[in-house]
DNA sequence: AACAGCCCATGCGGATCCTGCTGGTGGAGG
DNA sequence: CCTCCACCAGCAGGATCCGCATGGGCTGTT
């Protein structure tokens, strides 16, 4: 599991750092709350174990508030020397999963953090793609955009799937030609060509915007803008 | 959010199911382990609450790790007046996801119950069916039985979800028309015989234990046994 | 300006796949 | 024993779907 630690007494730092490492997982650290935000925000972590209490303006509470509102949803565990229930009310309040007092034991921590690995979260899998008002719904195998459905086919379903996996990156038709339609070889026709004109044209028509863009000489992008 | 409670000092269960239901929850209750464990196996709840000792055998240790064991994974808090170290290590390890210790503080309680409700866990969507040794992943649309492939048709394969959606209850065909068909009237032909003769071929051919019943004059039922 | 390379759209043909009906058989229940 | 219900095999129609070829447009180069 890989972990993001933000507390700035060194020595629990080191103590937490060294036991959750020793289990198994890998571990960042962080010792201000700017720093912690940072690195919570850009990175992607399984979970987070943050002191209440920081140096500097940003604490724990605020770390987790500005990821929830970010739409980030990793678990965090809340370390505090601050245990009145009302501390802690406030911490799971803002977001928080867990919230621990100081001094606490260390096989408690590390129990406390595997389970809240043991969420789905990381795990669950992915039901609906989105781009923009596009969206796609890999259960109902139903495509809509701005609400509206869009009857597609099997194999363009296939197509369009992995240019939303890929979104906002350039898929090369070799890459389509390999997952899309189990080609290994060169079928000199142009096929994709076909496929992805059928679905522009579903797609595509009425709307200003476009989002099957063409890359040239090098393959097909999907994406909202550009 | 919809929780089972199961606490067998009545005091306590009257005081915790009265604050959750005042929080705006459904509670249901249980008195003792077996119990709970019926109810918490046979229902959906977004969370429970148990009890870590129990009277008659069955504890809350014991219904998590049998709960887990059948894939179910719903949030669970402990509740105990058992607050060592070893206990709380204990009940973490055996799956469950928080460990409160009595006496506590009931807005603590509901804060920690509130904080495991907001898993995604509980609105994620169902990708997978699962009856005996038979599955049914909706996202791969990809039937498997004690691992082996089946390749199954898209009538074949709706007939089969909705018959597994309703595992252990009997499924009339006049449902089966309405919801695999789209026949809102009768068609006077047996295409459901047929239908399901071809699936239990493809399910049951090769296995002693078939999953497909007939229940004569009402409809079919997919169940492990019976 | 002409050409080459790349990309786009449409129509068509074929093939597979799928589905529903028929009709005869087996078995359960009365 | 009889009747009703359910099962299964085969069949054939149909529809969907897919890929190819063609002709046209655009871009950038010579």
């Amino acid at each position: 599991m890989r972990i993001l630690l933000v507390e700035d007494d060194v020595e629990v730092a080191r103590f937490v750092k060294k036991g959750l490492q020793e289990a198994g997982h890998t571990v960042e650290q962080a010792g201000n709350g700017r720093d912690g935000l940072f690195l919570a925000a850009s990175e992607a972590f399984d979970l987070l174990v943050l002191d209440r209490m920081l140096p500097g303006g940003v604490d724990g509470v605020r770390i987790v508030e500005t990821l929830r509102q970010q739409d980030n949803r990793t678990p965090v565990l809340f370390l505090s020397a601050l245990s009145g229930v009302d501390e802690r009310v406030r911490g799971l309040k803002a977001g928080g999963d867990d919230y621990l007092v100081k001094p606490f034991a260390f096989a408690e921590l590390l129990a406390r953090c595997e389970a809240l690995g043991r969420r789905p979260s990381s795990e669950a899998p992915v039901t609906r793609l989105k781009v923009a008002d596009l969206e796609l719904d890999l259960l109902s195998r139903t495509v809509t955009r701005a609400g509206r459905k869009i009857d597609v086919q099997p194999r363009e379903f296939r197509l369009l799937e992995h240019l939303m996996r890929h979104a906002g990156q350039v898929v090369t038709r070799t890459m389509l030609l390999e997952k899309v339609w189990d080609y290994h070889f060169d079928p000199q026709t142009n096929v994709i060509d076909v496929h992805v004109s059928r679905l522009r044209q579903k797609l595509d028509r009425g709307f200003d915007k476009p989002l099957i863009h063409t890359v040239r000489n090098a393959g097909y992008m999907i994406r909202a803008e550009g």
